[in-house]
This record gives C-alpha cells, structure tokens and sequence, in this order.
DNA sequence: AGCACGCCGACT
DNA sequence: GTCGGCGTGCTC
C-alpha cells in the first residue's frame, strides 16, 4: 500500500516529474526529516525523505509516517520540513502518512531530543515511552480538534476503584473558573478517598499561601511567569496535596497557559483524579495513565494532543504530555521510586519536567510529603526556592514523635516480642484506639530479605562469596544477593542445621501476632498485593507496607513505624532517605499534635529502632534540614547527586574498550572494571553536574561508533539508582 | 535487517 | 575479460 511503484499511487502523479513514473513532490518545503524507529545507536538521527504532492497536506511535523529505510520498511515521526534535504543525498520518497494527528509536538521532541542526550539514549527509546502507541479506532471516535470539551461526554478514564461517587452538580464547571472556586460548591455529603467533607472549605482557600513565599509563587503563576519552587507538604491534611496541586495549576490556568502535575502511581492519580472531579469536572482535564489500558490512554493523549484541556494529569509517561501553551510542570513525590521509567533508557520524571520547564519556559513545582536529596540541590543550587510551611500551622498539624529504642524493652512480654513491638508502641496504640485507628508500617518483604538459619538464627550466607542469602519469589530457592549463586542444599555453618527461616515478616503474619496483642481489636493488613484506599474513622489496626498505607478519614490517632533497623540495614547511598521518605508517607497520615479547626488532634507516632539521623529528623518533622545534612555529605564525599554517575556494562572485552576509548582525564572518575555477570564487566563513571553534557554526549556518540563496528551494544545507565 | 559495492578467484 | 563468490558498511 505505502509501494510509490504501485501504480494505484502513481495514478495522476507523472505529470511534471523529472523520471517517467516518479511521483510528483510537494512544491512548497518538499523534504521531510523523519526520526526513525531503530534501535540502533548509530543510525539514532533524523533521515531526509521527499514529500509526495498527495501527502503534501497531511505530512505535518508531528505525524506519524512509514518510510522505506535500507531494506525494510520502517515506522517514524515526521519531525520538520524542509526546503532542502542535505546536500549530495539522493533522497527516497515518504511512503505514507499512518494518521493525521500531530501526536508529537515541537517542544516534546526537544524535551524528548534533551532526555535522549542528558541519559546517553537513543531519541526513539524515548518516543516510545512519550507517545503512546495508536489506537487507529479511537480517531474516528466523536469529537473534532476544533470541537470545545464537553463535560458530558466522558471521555475519560474507566470508574477508577477508589473513586467517589461523581457529583452532577460540578460537571459543566470550567477550569478557567476562579481558581478558588465558590465556597457553596462544597458538596456536603460526599465523602471520597482523601477529601474530608469538612475540610472542603479549606481546599478552596488559598493553600499556597500557607507556605512562605507561595503566596508570591501563585501570583507570579497567574501572572504569567514561570517561578520554580520546592515544597516539603503539610502533613495531617486529607485531600490537602491535591488540592494543593491544583491551586497551583489553576493559578497557571489563569494566565492562559496549560498546566500538567505527575505523581508516583494509580493510587495518588485516584486521589488527584477524584478531586479534580469535583472541582472541575470530568471533561475538564486529561488523565494519562499506562494503567488505564492502551485505548483509554490513547484516546485520553488525543484529547490533549488536540489541545482540549488545559490541565494534564498522569503517571511518569505523562512527563512527556502534549500540553498547549505549557505553564506549569508539577511532580508529586519525586522520591517515589516509581517516577524512574525501569526501560531503557531509565529515565526520571523529575528530570524529564526539569529539562521540559527550560525548553518551554515553563514554571515548576517539586511538592512531597518530603524531601529527596535531588530536591535539596535544585534549593541549595538557586535553581528553585523553597516554599516552607508556616511553622505555626506546621506545629499543629504534625503529630507528636516518639523515638522507642526498643532493645531492651522488646523482649519482656512475649506476646510484644513476636510482634517486634516495643513497649512505649504498644502503650501508645493501647491509648489511640480509644480515639481512632491506628496504623502500623511494616517493611515490605524486599526490603528485609535476610535469611536465617531456623534453629540457632544464624543469618545464612554465600559459601562462595559470604554475601547474604535471599529468597527469591522467581527462583523459588534461596540465592546469594552479591554473586548470585543458588545455595541448594543449604547447612547452616554455626549448627548445621538444614533449614532456614525468612528474616522478613510479611504484613500477613504482623496482623496474626498483633491480633495476639490486642484482643478485640479489628486488625487488617493494606499492602500491594490487598490493597486498601479508605479506612473510616473507627478503632482498628491498619497493618500497611510502605506506599500502601490507606488514609483514615480524620487522621490516625497513632502511627507504628515498626521495622526502621530492618529498613536501615539494608546497604545502599539512599537508604537513609528511602526509610525517612516512607516514615515520613505513613506519619503525614497520622493527626496533628494539637489539632487544626475541625480536625481531632493527640496524634502520634512511635518510631522504633536504633536511633539514627533518619529518626531525628522524623522526630522534628523536618525532611529538608535532612535532605540538606545528606547532600552537604555526598558532595564531601563525592557522591550522587551531589555529583553524576553513569554505568557501562556489558561482555568483558567490549565494556574495557569502551571505557578505555572515551578517553576522560583526571575529571572524571573511574571505578571497574567490576564482574557483573556471565563475562560482563561494569563500569561507574563519577563527574560533575557541569561535565554532565559532555560526559553524556561522549557516551553517545561513542556507543554509537561501537555500534557501527558491530560490537555488542552496551548497556548504558545515566544517574543509575539503587546500585551505590 | 536488507542491499549495494568491492575485491578476488574461477571459468569462457 | 567477465561473472559471481560473499564480506563490509550503509541505510535519507
């Protein structure tokens, strides 16, 4: 079909051309530069193709295209057009024009073109994950670009699980309405995930305001300039952060620009989504999700593509959204984990904003429940300002901290000791379930994935190598979490003992022994796998992993933080910061320590564990003074995010000569080559933020040259997580 | 992945 | 002198 020797297409096109049978080209900018889909680093640049006359109209930059490339027939976006290819080359003609749509803006693929080359990737491995794949059906659905959105026609996301129920009074409300909103909006009787129906008063006042300098912020918003701030979220405020979020974008709504806020996952889009319901209604915002399934998602990314929203919400792809007069980028939570995209090439959503609010100018906002050590560095660099919350209203919402070490008072009642709950914990929860539920945080089962030997507690190790041994859900044997070897047939070394007993206690066995705790008290796990959204404000346990954890209608009256030493024995750069921001997730829930108007106050949280830094800056309540203690260590010590890493890996022989090739000098740091694998080496690479660029694109254009020589392709990763 | 081009050996 | 082996490199 796409053949121009067809002679269907020739049809009518011989006229005027230079070769009997060769189609005629447009007239005006007759030549296309495409991006094609190759996953090949050397041929990772744009491709010249001649316009057709007959796909003159429809080959826009943006559009999807099929073109002929060397042998095969290849997909690609049509990037510009041209009025002169480059010069010398003998230019093929575009095969066809796969659909209309602009699915790819001119800002999205410098966004796209910056992440390629600030994570040493190829552009398409980018594409792919910013443009989802088409829907052909979905196009010929109801509704034209120049068509207004039309609140009644829901074109949105399936019923999400958490969702309230929808009220009909919001729907026809424009987002361009006051960004406060009207007060009798307030829908009265409508409870739904995360919005206190007596806290909806709240939401429609001025939030940024609380925090210093937001009210500034706002106004520079509405202002039309593009201000960059860091936020650390006041805690204790259901349905605050999104109401938050969307003062902020709606601020950016006023001054004719669109907005787009990413968080972590399904569940904090539920919230967001359920609030922006609410608010604006349903036809008023774009919701991008991969979790929504491939036809609601395209279908979704049309109608921003199309331009008929101005507030863009979604999961990390959605970084990537195509967003009209873009004003305001906002990430939620950029220490979650889930912000990283896990292919190739591995990119942050944080980053992605961050190079997307430079190319379109736009303002930013880094808000969380706490604050990552990247974060910090965008204050301490004056790249952004931090917006701190009034101290007075800080006070009253955060809840009472106690420190329990436990190792002395644990092991007198047994009934405590199998729950690992130290006494001052159990006290605590004893006292708070008079007032509400009380939420207890247990590690998830990764986190703690020791093995011990089942009679003399021995913690098994590698006979190889002495690493520790885990057990994997994949193998279904224990193996070892540094070489990899599969210990079967396992002896304990102390006693020789056969079998072993996992170190970790899942959330499902913490329920069983606290249910043994607290006779008569409703115990109930939330955890990944059951998870649990809403808990009513009634005495009960909630037993949650970290990032399960269900808000409770008024606060808890008391958060457990049980496993912090298992937590913190993981070895790792972050590991710090990972246990605080979960702490920090789980204690936001619990109630102030006074008590705002119109919310119960007492709450409290009990930490337990050896004391650390973690520990003290959960006992302030102050995840920036943390944040900012970490990144003044690593830049001392030379380590990220104070400076960058990259990794090289792959075969031994290639990976060597590759690191050997890019011939860096004293600038940058080298540490390898280490084994990785079946005759793999690895490589990390140390260098500061200002080499960034060069370092990069050295990578780039070095992989590429290995490429061209038929080497095995390396695996490259900017900014690797999780590996120091 | 395909396809051109090139260098060298075999056959007319 | 020409045909065709397949190895190397490019693909708009």
């Amino acid at each position: 079909m796409s053949d121009p020797l067809q002679p269907s297409l020739l049809a009518g096109f011989d006229l005027g051309s230079t070769l009997p049978g060769t189609p005629k080209t447009a007239e005006h900018l007759p030549v296309a530069r495409v991006i094609i889909d190759s996953a090949l680093p050397h041929l990772d640049r744009p491709f010249d193709y001649l316009v057709p006359a007959q796909l003159d109209a429809t080959a826009r930059p943006g559009v999807r295209v099929k073109v002929r490339f060397g042998g095969q027939e290849l997909a690609g976006f049509l990037a510009e057009r041209l009025e002169h290819g480059e010069q010398g080359v003998r230019l093929q003609p575009l095969g066809s024009v796969v659909s209309p749509e602009v699915v790819l803006t001119a800002p999205v693929l410098a966004t796209a073109r910056a992440v390629a080359e600030r994570y040493a990737g190829t552009l398409w491995d980018v594409l792919r994950s910013a443009v989802p794949p088409r829907m052909a059906r979905v196009e010929k659905e109801a509704g034209t670009a120049d068509e207004a959105p039309d609140p009644a026609t829901p074109e949105t996301h399936p019923p999400a699980a958490a969702a309230g129920p929808a009220d009909p009074r919001v729907a026809g409300q424009h987002a361009d309405d006051a960004p406060t909103g009207d007060k009798r909006d307030a829908p009265h009787g409508v409870v739904s995930d995360g919005v206190d129906p007596r806290g909806l008063d709240a939401l429609h006042g001025p939030l940024l305001a609380e925090y210093d300098g937001g009210a500034h912020f706002a106004a520079e918003l509405a202002a039309g300039n593009s201000p960059r701030a860091v936020l650390s979220a006041v805690p204790n405020r259901p349905g605050h952060w999104p109401a938050l979020l969307l003062e902020a974008a709606l601020a950016a709504n006023e001054s004719g620009r669109g907005a787009l806020i990413v968080v972590p996952d399904a569940r904090d889009l539920a919230r967001l989504c359920t609030l922006l319901d609410e608010r604006i209604g349903t036809g008023n915002y774009v919701r991008l999700s991969a979790e929504d399934g491939q036809t609601p998602r395209y279908r979704n990314f049309l109608r921003a593509a199309r331009g008929q929203a101005r507030l863009v919400v979604g999961t990390r792809n959605a970084a990537f959204a195509p967003v009209k007069d873009l004003g305001l980028v906002i990430i939620w939570d950029d220490a979650d984990t889930s912000h990283a995209e896990p292919r190739a090439p591995y990119h942050h959503a944080r980053e992605v904003l961050l190079l997307r609010s430079g190319i379109e100018n736009a303002a930013m906002l880094v808000a969380a429940p706490g604050r990552s050590a990247e974060a910090q560095r965008l204050i301490r660099s004056n790249w952004a300002v931090e917006l701190r919350a009034n101290r007075a209203l800080l006070r009253a919402h955060a809840p009472r901290v106690i420190a329990a070490s436990d190792e002395f008072e644990q092991n007198r009642d047994p009934l405590l000791h199998a729950a690992r709950l130290p006494a001052a914990a159990w006290r605590e929860a004893k006292l708070a379930l008079e007032r509400g539920p009380v939420l207890v945080q247990v590690a998830r089962t990764g986190f703690m994935p020791a093995l011990r030997c089942e009679r003399c507690r021995t913690s098994a190790r590698c006979t190889k190598c002495t690493g520790p041994l885990a057990l994997d859900d994949a193998r279904g044997a224990p193996s070892c979490g540094w070489c990899g070897l599969v210990a079967a047939g396992w002896s304990c070394a102390e006693c020789g003992f056969m079998r072993l007993r996992a170190a970790s206690i899942g959330a499902d066995r913490t329920v069983e022994e606290l249910g043994r705790a607290f006779p008569n008290v409703n115990v109930v796990a939330a955890t990944g796998a059951k998870p649990l959204h809403h808990v009513p404000d009634a005495p009960a346990l909630i037993v949650a992993t970290p990032g399960a954890e269900p808000v409770a209608e008024h606060g808890y009256a008391a958060v457990l933080l049980l496993d912090g030493d298992r937590m913190m024995s993981r070895e790792g750069l972050r590991t710090g910061e990972e246990v605080l921001n979960r702490w920090m997730g789980a204690a936001q829930l619990a109630r102030g320590h006074v008590g705002a108007p119109g919310l119960p106050g007492g709450g409290t949280v009990v930490v337990a564990g050896d004391p650390s830094e973690p520990m003290r800056a959960l006992v302030r309540f102050d995840p920036g003074a943390y944040a900012d203690a970490e990144l003044g260590e690593r830049r001392a010590l030379g380590l990220p995010p104070a400076v960058r890493t990259a990794l090289v890996k792959g075969p031994a022989a290639t990976a060597d000569k590759f690191v050997e090739a890019l011939g860096f000098g004293d600038d940058v740091r080298l540490h390898g080559p280490v084994l990785a694998g079946e005759g793999e080496h690895r490589w990390l690479l140390f260098y500061s933020y200002a080499q960034g660029p060069a370092v990069t694109r050295k990578l780039r254009t070095l992989r590429a040259s290995f490429s061209a020589a038929k080497e095995p392709i390396l695996a490259i990763r900017v900014d690797p997580d999780g590996i120091l």
